[in-house]
RNA sequence: GGGACUGUAGUUCAGUGGGAGAAUACUUGACUGGCAGUCAAGGGGUCAGGGGUUCGAAUCCCCUCAGUUCCA
């Protein structure tokens, strides 16, 4: 009932005084999230429909109870002995008495041994801590076959969580408004607000004993069928799998085709815990291994698409994204496959697993619990879930902590509004009263919330980031950070505020920054068009950041632009541009005349009845938009797309600069060439004569390193035959010039050709002296000889240090008169 | 928004401060009926980028970027 509130708190009218709906309705957060029950019992969904019929302040309880009963019992012929309603039983804290008008008006209908009281929780209605809410009236039906019914009469089963005595039907009476101190206020008018749940309704009329039997979701389990070979009915973890992926195919694909895409954070993060809890069932339970859910939504698109159109319309994106996803969790699935079997085998004999590591597994690699039990179970091993849960619980405490947010009430200074007036259509600046402000801390940091009660500050919307600017109060300028909504109010965040709010202030937006936006925001508009010409219908908007530097713009495409594609939407804007098309606005139009004039709109986006339309051009770009635009194209100068890539399965992203930036984008890109080519000397073909400098370096790399080698195979062949015999080694102690690299490498080479080596270089490169000692690994046992030891002693010669292992070391120092010594006194270590 | 992890050859990855590696793919040669033929030789690297610590950094520290993943 979210986008009906402000209708029932009279703050807007209603177009029409009665409306039925559909809703779609995703639960999976919220109060109890029960994401993890969805399969395992017959009545849970992810997503179910929603049929409801609203009266705005036109019919109440009276109509409202008489046509439910005519539709359940005389349209849909349900058998009357089976239905219950229940009332509200009253609540004293509230001062509200029994619902007896709803209670008299079903006697008509029902025997009063079928009208039950219900509780504050199951029939009081509140949305929320506050706002409108009113006592509801539930419709029940037993579906238990005869025998049960007359063992156990059914009115003690009602709200008992029994799989067949189940709520069809909620009518709320909405009458009262709940206030934050907890009293409740009579509304202006009464209203009726019900809800029946499509997939129940369902299994009453199919006659079936779970919905999951209706065919709602028959259809898929056909197809799983088909797929996996396995049939539904045969086996309990079997069904509970089929059941997971039909009902989180719906949720997801609905959820896909409402512009929302899997990813790692927010909403996009919920669509991905549901598919992937459909893969993993199909996977651990129905043997899967390949990607398979997105080879059900063909079979959604053809139940449900005529229904719901943006199925149809979206369907291969829907497979594409289904698809790609399922690969990338199976990838998943098997590094952590791969880390399960690391772990047992480094950890032979821990029959229990820690919980830290199980919790590593998930957290890190993505790899879920229930996997990890059932694979440490089949390896006779356990799992210590009490580590793991109290590490989960540890994150989400860290998580929360994060996200605290501390706020103070509002200090009120003005009539409270529930709207602020956007003046920034027109004015960039414009005297005005402050509100209501407050205080909010975050991580340490703390900014206020200043509401206006008219701004010409636009606050982040559609894509278009916030204006800045400052407000002016006594004299003084107070900066303005940002700008953001909620509901319908703008809210100002600013660093500091004035001591004391004078009557009136001056709000002042940052005009370039606008103007840069504007820029942007309109040559958004011409790209979208550009794409949809270029590219083909298909091509829909998935998101959209415009800010005073960028644009940036996501939308549904198959594969890579080619450079040519780029080219020709880029030519196309910029002709556009040169058009100097003149922006057309209509603030007030009706959702139904802005269709019909082609406007473009999001998808997953609410719109009000009224919508504002900006085109460029009726017939080339119109869009529903609430942000700022420029007066004409031609202001927008020069467009240029910086890049071209993907970001999800089947979604590309467009990024691209306009006027000053775009030139500046330009000219840099010509500037390089024209360095790159006068460095060339100016040949005909830059491109050819850098890939030929390209080789010949590349020749010339090898060359010179060749011929490094081949002088260090010759030093080493010369050092080799100025081996000195001592003591059973072969003593080489010498002066050279060369960095420690090739000392290094010398010493190495050294070591193969001479048995029995002791071999201290003294290097000099580039006034850098350095040392390297290296010592055959038999002379290092045999004589108990240390490199290591030995460079650090030497280093002392040249102001230096220095370490390294028995049989190879280094030093590096600052004195290289001191290499002479270092070489003489070498020798002397080893007597 | 908060955390964890990863980034090394075309690819998959190993490498816990001391000589950049394996498998596979590629090139060449020889051998060869045997299913991914065998054997040999070879090419291929900005160890993501930048800074720091160190005699010495793929390896340790800091920053940036990209990807994966969990939580809110």
């Amino acid at each position: 009932m979210n986008q009906f509130k402000d209708i029932f708190l009279d703050n807007t009218s209603p177009g029409h005084n009665r409306v039925v709906n559909s809703q779609k309705c995703l639960r999976v957060s919220g109060k109890h999230n029960d994401l993890e029950e969805v399969g395992h019992d017959t009545y849970h969904h992810t997503m179910f429909e929603m049929l409801g019929n609203w009266s705005f302040g036109d019919y109440f309880k009276k109509d409202a109870i008489a046509w439910a009963w005519e539709l359940l019992t005389g349209v849909y012929g349900i058998d009357k002995d089976r239905l219950y309603a229940s009332v509200f039983e009253g609540a004293p804290e509230d001062k509200l008495g029994a619902d007896q008008e709803a209670y008299d008006l079903w006697k008509a209908y029902l025997d009063e041994s079928r009208i039950l009281y219900g509780s504050k929780k199951d029939n009081f209605w509140e949305m929320g801590d506050t706002g409108p809410c009113g006592p509801c009236s539930e419709i029940h039906v037993d579906l238990r076959d005869e025998a049960a019914r007359r063992d156990v009469d059914g009115a003690t089963l009602v709200n008992e969580d029994h799989p067949l005595v189940i709520e069809i039907w909620n009518l709320v009476f909405i009458e009262f408004d709940r206030k934050s101190d907890g009293s409740l206020k009579n509304l202006p008018a009464k209203h009726v607000d019900t809800g029946m749940g499509f997939e129940r309704l369902c299994m009453v009329l199919q006659n079936k004993q779970s919905n999951y039997e209706t065919d709602v979701f028959q259809p898929y389990f056909k197809e799983l069928t088909r797929l996996t070979g396995i049939q539904y009915g045969k086996l309990d973890e079997t069904d509970v799998a089929m059941r997971v992926i039909a009902d989180h195919l719906r949720a997801v694909s609905f959820a896909i085709a409402d512009g929302e895409l899997p990813s790692n954070n927010k909403a996009g993060y919920v669509i991905r815990r549901i598919l992937r809890r459909a893969i993993r069932y199909g996977y651990t339970f129905l043997g899967m291994r390949e990607p398979f859910v997105h080879r059900l939504v063909s079979v959604l698109v053809s139940h449900m698409g005529d229904a719901f159109r943006e199925l149809k319309e979206q369907e291969d994106l829907i497979t594409k994204v289904i698809g790609e996803e399922e690969q990338t969790f199976l990838r998943t699935l098997e590094t952590g496959i791969q880390k399960f079997e690391q772990y047992l085998a480094s950890h032979p004999d821990k029959k229990i697993l820690d919980g830290a590591f199980v919790f590593e597994l998930f957290d890190t690699y993505g790899f879920p619990v229930d996997l990890t039990n059932l694979m440490a179970r089949e390896k006779g091993r356990e799992v210590d879930m009490k580590g793991f849960e109290k590490r989960m619980a540890e994150q989400k405490s860290r998580s929360r902590a994060a996200a605290t947010v501390e706020t103070e009430d509002w200090t009120e200074l003005g009539p409270r509004q529930e709207e602020t007036r956007f003046l920034g259509y027109e004015q960039l600046e414009a005297e005005v009263e402050v509100v209501r402000y407050r205080q909010v801390t975050q991580k340490g940091k703390s900014l206020y919330q200043v509401v206006l009660d008219q701004t010409p500050f636009y606050a982040e919307a559609g894509g278009q980031v916030g204006d800045k600017g400052y407000l002016i109060a006594d004299g003084e300028k107070y900066p303005v950070i940002n700008t953001l909504k909620e509901n319908n109010l703008t809210i100002h965040l600013m660093p500091r505020i004035p001591r004391a709010w004078p009557d009136k202030v001056n709000a002042v937006v940052d005009p370039h920054k606008r103007l840069l936006t504007a820029n942007n925001h309109t040559a958004t508009h011409l790209l979208h068009s550009a794409l949809k010409t270029v590219l083909g219908s298909h091509v829909q908007q998935k998101g959209s950041l415009v800010d005073e530097k960028r644009l940036r713009f996501d939308f549904s495409h198959f594969g890579k632009m080619t450079d040519a594609e780029v080219r020709a939407v880029e030519r196309l804007v910029n002709d556009k541009i040169r058009e100097n098309i003149p922006m057309q606005e209509h603030r007030d139009m009706s959702m139904e005349e802005a269709k019909k004039m082609g406007a473009a709109a999001q998808f997953g986006e609410k719109y009000g009845e009224k919508v504002r339309v900006v085109a460029f051009d009726e017939n080339y770009s119109a869009e529903l938009c609430g942000g700022t635009h420029v007066n004409a194209t031609g202001q927008i100068g020069l467009f240029a797309i910086v890049s071209e890539g993907a970001i999800a399965a089947g979604i590309r992203r467009v990024e691209a600069v306009t006027g000053r930036v775009a030139e500046d984008h330009v000219r840099s890109g010509l500037d390089e060439l024209d360095a790159v080519s006068s460095l060339l000397k100016h040949p005909k073909d830059a491109v050819q004569a850098v890939g030929q400098v390209l080789r010949q370096n590349e020749v010339m790399r090898k060359e010179l390193e060749s011929l490094q080698q081949q002088q260090l195979n010759h030093k080493a062949a010369e050092l080799a035959g100025q081996a000195e015999d001592l003591d059973g080694m072969k003593f080489i102690a010498t002066r050279v010039e060369m960095d420690a690299k090739s000392a290094k490498d010398l010493a190495f080479k050294l070591k193969g050709m001479v048995p029995d080596l002791v071999l201290v270089l003294a290097h000099l490169a580039g006034g850098k002296p350095g040392i390297t000692v290296i010592i055959s690994e038999n002379i290092v046992k045999e004589k108990g000889l240390h490199a290591g030891n030995m460079v650090r002693e030497l280093a002392a010669h040249i102001k230096g240090g220095g370490g390294g292992q028995p049989f190879f070391a280094t030093a590096g120092g600052k004195d290289p008169d001191g290499l002479e010594k270092a070489v003489t006194e070498s020798r002397n270590m080893l007597k």
